[in-house]
DNA sequence: ATGTCGTGCTGCGCACGA
């Protein structure tokens, strides 16, 4: 018994919902995480999506940020927001407990913030998200069971995981400062998926629509699934959808899909 | 230095975020 879950940001599930439909289609994950919906939860395409089979629920926000996750299994929990600061008012974060064949698999829905320009107000929020982020995968570590921790994370890992690290380096998603934040997460126990199976260099996840970085190949790696220990032994392929990204009104994110025996 | 998308209002072009 195989297991797919996927994380994709579509960059407005209105605007995405035919790409969306067709490549649910196609791919068939089981679990889709998914982030900057750009809606209130109102406003998903919900009807569209349980036609394919899926549970859905929502962390919706107007206009900005949104995460979402379709399940074929039963929701059992749904928990949106990161715990840790009652005054964040950005949708980036929705937990859930999927009953999954084997039993079940908590899985969170991430959309970190960018945190561009650095220095500032906006970098300071995306390392206390960081650092909430941490605090609470601790937690969830504790549980001891299959998690997974599916997003865009906004953070370029390695400098092979850009076309040219000299564009990056005074960027928010490439800062020591952002790297060693996301380090910590691994160090608390936290398998990144692609690093792990696969690992080669310049696979990206994301391509701007600027500058023609789609043509040229000048990609970014940013979307990543981080697993618990019982989720990561049952690691068993990972892949980039590269396909989408060259389709007509593509996200300028690629989904990225895991497989595990569980 | 710039490039392109998507959203929503100050609205039919603009500001903002990425």
């Amino acid at each position: 018994m195989t297991l797919t879950l996927a994380s994709w940001n579509v960059n407005s599930i209105k605007a995405r919902l035919p790409n969306a439909l067709d490549w649910l289609r196609e791919a068939k994950p089981d679990i889709v995480c998914l982030q900057e919906i750009k809606t209130v939860d109102e406003g998903f395409p919900r009807l569209e999506i349980e036609d394919l089979g899926y549970n859905v629920i929502t962390h919706g926000q107007k206009s900005y940020n949104g995460v979402a996750i379709l399940s074929k299994f039963p929701i059992e929990e749904a928990l949106p927001g990161l715990p840790g600061d009652e005054s964040d008012e950005q949708a980036r974060y929705l937990e859930a407990v999927i009953a999954a064949p084997n039993g079940p698999v908590r899985v969170a829905s991430i959309y970190l913030p960018n945190g561009n320009p650095a220095p500032g107000p906006k970098y300071d929020y995306k390392l206390a998200w960081m650092d909430r982020l941490a605090r609470h995968a601790e937690d969830l570590l504790k549980l001891e069971e299959p998690l997974i921790l599916a997003g865009d994370y906004n953070v370029i890992p390695r400098d092979s995981d850009c076309w040219d690290p000299e564009v990056w380096e005074m960027d928010a998603l490439a800062l020591p400062q952002s790297r060693a934040a996301f380090d910590r997460l691994k160090w608390l126990g936290l398998t990144e998926a692609f690093e792990q199976l696969d690992g080669r260099a310049h696979q990206y996840t994301f391509f701007d629509y600027q500058a023609g970085r789609w043509q040229k190949g000048h990609g970014i790696r940013i979307d990543h699934l981080l697993c618990s220990p019982q989720a990561a032994d049952r690691l068993e392929s990972i892949e980039i959808h590269k396909k989408t990204r060259g389709e007509p009104k593509a996200s300028d994110h690629i989904p990225i899909v895991g497989t595990f025996s569980l």
